[in-house]
DNA sequence: GGGTTGTGGGCGG
DNA sequence: TTCCACCGCCCACAACCC
């Protein structure tokens, strides 16, 4: 920012850092990263004239192909929220108008107003430092409430101008634009102070928008004339060339701190059109992956679809407090932790298998320690113990943060098989040609005749299903699809009988149920473990556990789905297990299961395990064994 | 050799 | 007075297993 007294700023972070463990962590880091970049020299001096060459068609090979796939069809605004949790706070409390304020603690500052910029305080430095720059600096703590309210207001905005913006966070949005600037007939320009104006009317608040031909470059378009601007770079190639050739890499997302330094001092590259004129040392220094992402910012490339809906990878939970190296208050520590992570995780309907702890000791260094399960977990109880056996393996030891994250949840989405992971459909699919049915009608047509359930068969008649959104496989005999009349959603379960399948529909309780408007919607109906239906009250609110899911949820709501049923199979396994009667009282002939009247699960589950889950594939695998 | 797992670290907000 | 967060994603790399 203009005004800034950089050396000033510089002198007093200085001042108020040296000697502190942070400090000498930070030193300690920044050494690795010259050792890095010594080690990369090092590379660059040992390369032969025939290698540089050989680098070099490959880099020219590979920017063709990357140059091939540019698309200038599209227009993407990116806008974001001018220091948007200040913002919200001054537009609530009008006092602080004009006065140097920043969003947080004395530990670390959210936001801060461009008031206070001015003396060199932004986001994610420590207020007490901030306070040093900035003497009447007005810190005020987060309330997340009111900015969520806001950020919804921008974005019943955003939806006005393309129904799959894509939300990065509270204040930052993507906009794809080309559609309503077609149908409109009228420029991106306009369409951005129309957005803008939008906004401002909606919430009382400035934004700064950036239009480009894809998100990458309208996010840096988005930060040229912040606050309350904006900035159009044009659909053109040379427009962009010509954007691109002074750009410097740190503006570009991806780049950050270090990725800069190491460009910088190791290949002398500072612009991104810098990443084309040494890109034969990018090749030779890099990873494919890392050469592709250097070389597109140096063509100005980036995305312009919207991206698919991606599921969740891992949650997590941390906190930090005051250096302690009593046990004791640590393991109470990672009990409250657990806590919050299990409920975060009861919260999105999540089990997962691998269990991260995350520790930072009293000099900085992090450290983390992972298992992967057995067994899909999420409760509170098994969190803990598992999270304990890793932290007692690094006692004793002073720390200063501890954090749990769980990662590899259950995988239900279509095409991607973590062959380590049993989901529902890899049962179904999968495991059918072996000891269970899917309870379709065309599988009963070909157990009837005596055949082998074929494999593709079973996933064309049950996997369609999943595409769709079900969950279980949905029995749709072909008399309920043809005359629109509601077909009765049966649950398959492995071979519960060796009798076969069932082909009287009237044993499988039709489990369909009506909404409160009257409207049935079969397929989403599901058991619970007491027996209860999961369905959507007024389409948003499961009815199992009173989780919020919008209809357009789809992947979450199969998820959610899943994990109730996941919740029911196991429960119901390990009551069966105790009453003993899977080996006993029900042989399965192989390749047959039969379809498993809700009704009766309902029945058993009148008596539920509250002990640990068994893992979904031991279930499995029990009856495999049959 | 390829896939999985564990670990560390970068990045953005 | 206060003394550098929290979260989620990604990638690289090494060790290990089949």
């Amino acid at each position: 920012m203009d005004g800034v007294d950089k050396e000033r700023v510089q002198k007093i972070v200085y001042e108020m850092s040296k000697g502190s463990k942070y400090f000498e962590n930070e030193k300690r880091k920044e050494a690795t990263i010259n050792q890095k970049i010594e080690d990369l020299r090092a590379q660059c001096v040992l390369l032969t004239d025939e290698q540089i060459s050989f680098y070099q068609t490959v880099a020219d090979k590979r920017i063709i192909d990357l140059e091939a796939s540019r698309d200038l069809s599209k227009t993407w605004l990116h806008s974001d929220m001018d220091a948007f949790y200040a913002a919200v706070e001054t537009l609530e409390n009008p006092s602080l108008k004009g006065k140097p304020l920043a969003v947080g603690s004395m530990s670390m500052l959210c936001t801060a107003n461009y008031e206070a910029r001015k003396f060199g305080v932004r986001a994610a430095m420590p207020g007490f430092i901030a306070r040093k720059l900035c003497p009447d600096l007005i810190v005020v703590p987060p309330n997340f409430q009111k900015y969520t309210y806001y950020s919804e207001l921008t974005r019943k905005v955003f939806s006005n101008y393309d129904a799959d913006f894509i939300a990065t966070s509270l204040d930052e949005a993507y906009v794809n634009i080309t559609d309503i600037c077609n149908d409109k007939s009228v420029s991106s320009e306009q369409i951005a102070s129309e957005l803008r104006n939008t906004i401002y009317e909606q919430t009382g608040l400035t934004c700064s928008v950036g239009v480009a031909p894809n998100r990458l470059l309208a996010k840096v378009c988005s930060d040229i004339n912040k606050p309350n601007g904006q900035f159009i770079l044009p659909n053109d190639y040379k427009a962009i060339m010509t954007f691109i050739s002074s750009l410097p890499i740190r503006k570009v997302g991806g780049i950050g701190k270090v990725t800069e330094h190491l460009l910088r001092d190791v290949l002398g590259i500072n612009t991104c059109e810098q990443m084309l004129q040494k890109s034969a040392y990018l090749c030779a220094l890099f990873s494919e992956h890392s050469t592709d992402f250097f070389l597109s910012i140096g063509l100005g490339l980036g995305g312009t679809d919207t991206p698919q809906h991606k599921l969740r990878k891992s949650m997590s939970c941390e906190r930090t407090f005051s250096a302690t190296e009593d046990e004791s208050a640590l393991f109470q520590k990672l009990a409250d932790i657990a806590e919050a992570l299990s409920n975060d995780m009861h919260e999105e309907g999540l089990c997962g298998r691998t269990l991260t702890l995350k520790l930072k000791t009293s000099s900085f260094e992090v450290r983390t320690r992972a298992t992967s399960l057995q067994t899909y977990i999420h409760s509170k109880e098994d969190i803990l113990a598992h999270a304990s056996k890793l932290l007692k393996a690094e006692l004793p030891l002073s720390l200063r943060l501890m954090g749990l994250r769980m990662s590899q949840f259950y995988d239900v989405k279509p095409g991607r098989h973590d062959p380590m992971q049993k989901t529902l459909k890899n049962f179904i699919i999968k495991d059918a040609s072996q000891s269970t049915s899917c309870s379709s009608y065309s599988s009963d047509q070909h157990l009837r005749n005596g055949a082998n359930i074929d494999p593709s068969a079973a996933e064309e008649s049950c996997l369609s299903k999943f595409e769709s959104g079900h969950l279980m496989a949905v029995c749709e005999p072909e008399d309920y699809q043809q005359s629109n009349q509601i077909a009765p959603v049966k649950v398959c379960r492995p071979g519960n009988d060796a009798s076969g399948i069932k082909d009287n529909a009237d044993e499988c309780v039709p489990q369909v149920h009506a909404d409160n408007e009257g409207r049935s919607n079969p397929e989403e109906s599901l058991t619970n473990q007491n027996g209860k239906m999961l369905w959507w009250i007024d389409d948003y609110i499961c009815s199992v556990c009173g989780a919020e899911l919008p209809q357009c949820f789809i992947e979450e709501r199969q998820e959610h789905s899943d994990y109730h049923l996941a919740e029911m199979l196991q429960k119901e396994e390990s009551l069966n297990n105790r009453r003993g009667l899977l080996q006993r009282e029900r042989p399965v002939v192989s390749l047959v299961g039969k379809i498993s009247p809700v009704g009766d699960v309902a029945r058993k589950k009148q008596k539920t395990s509250k002990g640990k889950f068994i893992p979904i594939d031991a279930f499995f695998n029990r009856y495999k064994k049959d």
